[in-house]
DNA sequence: CTGTTAGCGCTTTCAC
DNA sequence: GTGAAAGCGCTAACAG
């Protein structure tokens, strides 16, 4: 039925030698004399064998693949991520399992428990809150896990991200010194922690230093899409915003459009710097101003401690915060 | 040293039964008392038991665990792909190890091998040209493979596409028929069979039907980046074409805002069609004109041609070509 | 430096 | 309807 398929067996049968020494070659093992293992890797050859990475993962109980959980791949902000994940993750000859989730926390958990089944021997785990749920699965299993682009005030994983409070901050002062009075901060749900509770203090810390008051009606909840983009600006506009940090850059592109669309002038009118640094920042016209997050680093850093996690390294700090600046993309890559 | 993990043994012991019943309850096979059903679900439910894919796939052969091979995540049109395959995997009960490729085709048979030797029971490939040694892995593995937004002259494997030739010519028609009468078209090498074999074809049929000649200096060769919008521009402004349909968004992109940049009026002066519908399309100002392929449902259908191959089901057809259209998008999801 | 021998955890005949 | 037993293909002590 399957074609014959030639094991490990064969190769020692016709080398003349047992299967251990085989295992060994294959492994790189330096315990081989050079003439066994010519004759080995020739007989390999001839036979054209490849060892069996599940039979190798049942009996090492390592499968050299890691579990991804990914909101969506088709986000750019998220894809980013994963390309750097993607990329160290092959750099230390691991397999990625990649699972979109939408968020959403029943898919997370299913996701992640079909991840463990695998025997996958990490995780990086990219999205919103951490539920008790979530939490407690991650701590069931001896699996090592990471966060990238995502915080969990309980630091009990490893975790990369940037300073969002502080980045934030920074945006919003920048729009203020511009000579804004009223300005808006857009984000999803107060719910996760990255919005509700770093970016909208950090929010609230720059207004406060400009003393500015905190106006309920210019901070907007709202999921991060292009086509509600209209109506976002709708409310900013209502609300007489002439700036806003949009944490989100495909909403902040959809607000943008709408903004110009009614023919108002950014940034003359109406400026906005976004949060998430994709290619979309610098594909707009005028270009986007945003927190230009390290993108591709948060994903190959968090790939990268994972891996130190996994061959139980000593590792500094499980926490790790990258740095940011603010500006527009000269160039896309 | 490893958390004391319970394994099947375990729950066979303590349920009094022997580890083929419970096999035989994990996997839903009928043939066991329902008291027997439900008092091993019990012990299950109890000791928390956890089956090993990994142990299951050596045992049975099946890892339901499809390949991925994809140039680049961060591509829009291939994520695109990809959010399809995984959806319909996941609806299928199988995962997705997705690993990037660059286009590299030293990468490509590298990172099919690692997938093969990780008994994936399946491959779902993108990219360009399948080189000979690509086809040679293909047919060497008794492994299923589909290749989705990707054509293979020669037909051995499934494949999901849509018209690419008939595309391109509607779509310089439609310039044509617009008033233009230098068309330009841009790809990347004409060496992948896709642009060489169909587009251009389908360009040429165009022109010829317009009874307009073949002038070679509107069709450009160039790598599918934002950036490079601009030196292609300056080509074609050159060559003295006043339309262009560009087979990669990105690069559509780059060209339409190196137009406005320069003042030119879109699509009034230069008018523009781009071939790959990702949400990049809807997103500029104007919006461009677009080859609405399905992307979302390459990459499902391909997915669920791959299941039928997988389980050896009847198929009416391996090579599926999948309907377009041709306009903006009036909304972005 | 090399071989022997147990498993890894589960599926799958084959009996009963 | 249920159990016993033989692997799946490989790694990993443990001898020698």
């Amino acid at each position: 039925m399957d074609k014959q398929t030639i094991t490990i067996y064969d190769v020692a049968r016709e080398a003349s030698v047992s299967m251990a020494t085989v295992s060994r070659v294959v492994n790189g093992n330096p315990n081989v004399k050079p003439t066994t293992r010519k004759k080995v890797l020739e007989v390999i050859e001839r036979l054209d064998y490849r060892p069996n990475a599940v039979a190798r993962g049942l009996a090492s109980k390592k499968t050299t693949t890691v579990g991804v959980i990914i909101p969506d791949v088709t986000n750019l902000y998220f894809s980013s991520l994963a390309r750097g994940i993607d990329d160290i993750a092959t750099m230390y000859k691991y397999n990625i399992i990649l699972a979109n989730s939408d968020k959403n926390e029943e898919k997370e958990v299913q996701v992640l428990n079909t991840l463990l089944a695998k025997q996958v021997d990490g995780v990086i785990f990219m999205g919103n809150k951490i539920t008790d749920e979530l939490r407690a699965e991650f701590s069931r299993s001896r699996t090592p896990v990471v966060l990238a682009g995502t915080v969990d005030p309980d630091e009990q994983v490893g975790s990369v991200n940037i300073d969002y409070e502080k980045a934030t901050e920074e945006a919003t002062t920048k729009l203020i010194n511009n000579g804004h009075k009223k300005v808006a901060f857009i984000s999803e749900s107060h719910e996760e922690p990255i919005n509700g509770m770093y970016r909208l203090a950090g929010y609230k810390n720059a207004l406060e230093k400009a003393s500015l008051s905190y106006d309920d009606d210019l901070v907007v909840q709202s999921e991060y899409t292009y086509k509600v983009g209209e109506v976002v600006y709708e409310q900013l506009e209502k609300a007489g915003a002439t700036a806003a940090v949009i944490a989100d850059d495909e909403l902040a592109l959809g607000v943008l459009n709408a903004t110009l669309d009614r023919g108002v002038k950014v940034p003359e009118d109406f400026e906005i710097i976004t949060s998430n640094n994709t290619k979309l920042t610098a594909m707009s016209r005028p270009q986007l101003t945003t927190i230009k997050q390290p993108l591709y680093d948060i994903g190959a850093v968090a790939m990268r401690l994972l891996t130190k996690l996994m061959n139980k390294e000593e590792t500094d700090e499980k926490t790790i915060t990258l740095p940011y600046s603010i500006g527009t993309e000269g160039t896309v890559k």
